[in-house]
RNA sequence: GUGGGUAUAGUUCAGUGGCAGAACGCCAGACUGUGGCUCUGGAUGUCGUGGGUUCGACCCCCACUACCCACCCCA
C-alpha cells in the first residue's frame, strides 16, 4: 500500500514461521548456558551517553558515527539536559549494573547471559540491521575471585563451541588472538606506528587513514596489494610481556585438552577499545561479507574506566541474527502445529466448542476452533492447511450422541470417540 | 557515509509508448455433515513517490524514497 506506514530503515519484523527458529535458538542458548551457571540479566535499552563513550571507546565507528543518541529534556530550567543513547551493544550495561549494584560484594564470579536488542545506525545489508540482537554472556568479578585466568577464557570458549554444536551448526571456525594488556598495547601500536610509517604512503587509502585514527585496523586489510607490507608489520604476539604470553598459552592448552578446534589470526583485532588480551571471533562462510558470527574477547581495565573497582572480565556477543541466517541455510526448524481443530457445526456450538477446547488446553493439547458458520467443507481445508493432527467435529449430533467425531487428517480414518476419552486419544 | 542493482497482485516474477499479465496463494462453487488431488469461477494493483517529455507514459527523462548487494564497520 502507498503512502502507509512501514518498519523504519534497518528494521524488520520477524514473522512465523522464522519465529519458531529463533525461540528454538533461544531455549537452546538458556539450557546450554545454565549448565554453566550463567545467570539471565537485563539492562535498559536507554543507557547514559556517556556510558558507550567511555567504554567502546568515543573514536570507535559505533560511538561516533552509529549512535542514536539524544539530549533529554532538562528537568529544571537552570540543568542541561541529559544525552542518552540506545545501546550499540550491551556490555558496557552489565559492567555499568555490575559496578552500580556492587555485585562484587556477591561470592565469586559473576556469570551472565542475556538476549536483546541493539541499535546502531548503519547503512543495512546482509546481516546487518539497525535494530539487531545479540546473546552474550559475560564473566566478571575481582582478580580474587580467579576472574583473570586463562581457564575462565577457554570455558567461554568451550561453552560457545558446544552452544554452535547443540544448534547444529557446521563449518564455523574459531579464530583466536591476544590483542595484548594494557601494558603491552602501547607498545605494539608504537611499533606499528614506526613500522608503517615509511611504507603507508604506498597502501590503499583506507589503510591510510587506519594508519592515522586506528592502526590496528590496518591488520584488517583486504586490499591483496596491501597484503605483503601487512605480512611484514610487526606482530602482537612479539609485543606480549611474559605474562600476557604464559595467559594466551595457557587458553591454548585447554582448549586443546578439551578439543576445541581454533585457528591462532595475527592479524584479529576488535572495533571496541575496552578490548585486552584474549580476542576471538566465530565466523562462518554462510553469511556473505558479513561473516562473524560472534565475537568478543576480554576487558580487564573496562570496569575501571567506568569508575568501579578492578574487575576483569571477558565476554562475548552472537548476533542472532546471524545466527538464525545460517541456521535457516542448513536446517531450519518447523513451526509446531496444531493438536487438533475443532469444527463446529450449526447453531449454537460455538459454545460446546468453547467449553471442550477450555478443557483440553488446560490438559496441554493445541487447539484450534473454527466457527459455527464454517461449512465443514471449509473447516477440514482449513485444519489441513494449519497442519492440524486431528479434526473434531461438533454439530448436533454429536452433542446428542455423545460420540464425537474425531478424524485423523494424515490418515483420513474417522471414529466416534466418547467425550472423557478425547485427550487420551489426542496425547502425543 | 560511498558505489552498484532493483521497485508491477498477498508472494515470486513476466511485460509493451495505445484498455494490466502468469504461477503460486487467497475467496467462492462442483446437490444435504467430510480436507488433501482435480475442475470452474472470482477478488486484489493509484505499475514505489513527485515532477517532466508526449495526443497518450507501467514503459522514455529527472529527482526523491525504500529495499537488496558490496565498501566501510561490526555481531
Amino acid at each position: 500500500m502507498a503512502g502507509s506506514i512501514k518498519a523504519i530503515r534497518g528494521t524488520r519484523d520477524l514473522l512465523p514461521p522464522e519465529t519458531a527458529t529463533w525461540n528454538f535458538v533461544d531455549s537452546a542458548v538458556r539450557d546450554v548456558f545454565r549448565v554453566y551457571n550463567f545467570q539471565e540479566i537485563r539492562t535498559p535499552i536507554i543507557e547514559d551517553l556517556q556510558l558507550f563513550q567511555r567504554s567502546v571507546g568515543e573514536e570507535t565507528d559505533i560511538v561516533s558515527k552509529e549512535m542514536f543518541a539524544w539530549e533529554d529534556r532538562a528537568r529544571a530550567q537552570s540543568e542541561k539536559g541529559q544525552w542518552l543513547a540506545l545501546r550499540p551493544e550491551n556490555t558496557a550495561g552489565v559492567v555499568r549494573a555490575y559496578i552500580e549494584h556492587k555485585l562484587w560484594e556477591r561470592p565469586g564470579l559473576q556469570r551472565f547471559y542475556y538476549i536483546g536488542p541493539q541499535f546502531r545506525r548503519e547503512r543495512p545489508q546482509k546481516g546487518r540491521y539497525r535494530q539487531f540482537y545479540q546473546i552474550g554472556a559475560e564473566v566478571i568479578g575481582p582478580p580474587a575471585a580467579g576472574s583473570e585466568s586463562p581457564a575462565v577464557d577457554a570455558e567461554v570458549l568451550e561453552m560457545l563451541a558446544t552452544l554452535l554444536d547443540r544448534l547444529g551448526i557446521q563449518g564455523w571456525t574459531l579464530k583466536l588472538n591476544s590483542v595484548g594488556s594494557s601494558k603491552d598495547r602501547p607498545r605494539y601500536l608504537q611499533a606499528l606506528r614506526d613500522a608503517l610509517e615509511p611504507v603507508v604512503h604506498t597502501m590503499c587509502a583506507d589503510c591510510q587513514r587506519r594508519a592515522q585514527t586506528n592502526p590496528l585496523r590496518v591488520l584488517d586489510c583486504k586490499v591483496p596489494e596491501d597484503q605483503p607490507i601487512i605480512e611484514k608489520l610487526p606482530r602482537m604476539s612479539e609485543y606480549l610481556d611474559e605474562e600476557s604470553r604464559a595467559h594466551f598459552a595457557e587458553v591454548q592448552k585447554i582448549l586443546t585438552a578439551v578439543g576445541v578446534a581454533y585457528e591462532i589470526d595475527h592479524r584479529l583485532v576488535r572495533g571496541l577499545d575496552y578490548y585486552t588480551r584474549t580476542a576471538f571471533e566465530f565466523t562462518h562462510g554462510a553469511l556473505g561479507a558479513q561473516n562473524a558470527i560472534l565475537g568478543g574477547g576480554r576487558y580487564d581495565g573496562l570496569s575501571e574506566s567506568l569508575g568501579g573497582p578492578p574487575a576483569p572480565g571477558i565476554g562475548f556477543a552472537i548476533g542472532e541474527d546471524r545466527l538464525v541466517m545460517t541456521l535457516q541455510e542448513t536446517s531450519g526448524v518447523a513451526a509446531q502445529p496444531a493438536d487438533v481443530y475443532i469444527a463446529p457445526l450449526g447453531a449454537g456450538m460455538n459454545v460446546e466448542a468453547a467449553k471442550l477446547a477450555r478443557e483440553l488446553r488446560g490438559k496441554g493439547v493445541v487447539v484450534v476452533v473454527g466457527d459455527e458458520t464454517f461449512k465443514l467443507k471449509k473447516s477440514l481445508e482449513t485444519a489441513s492447511k494449519l497442519g492440524a493432527r486431528f479434526a473434531l467435529i461438533i454439530g448436533e449430533n454429536e452433542v446428542n450422541s455423545g460420540q464425537f467425531a474425531l478424524k485423523n487428517l494424515a490418515t483420513g480414518e474417522q471414529a466416534g470417540v466418547e467425550r472423557n476419552r478425547i485427550p487420551a486419544v489426542l496425547k502425543r
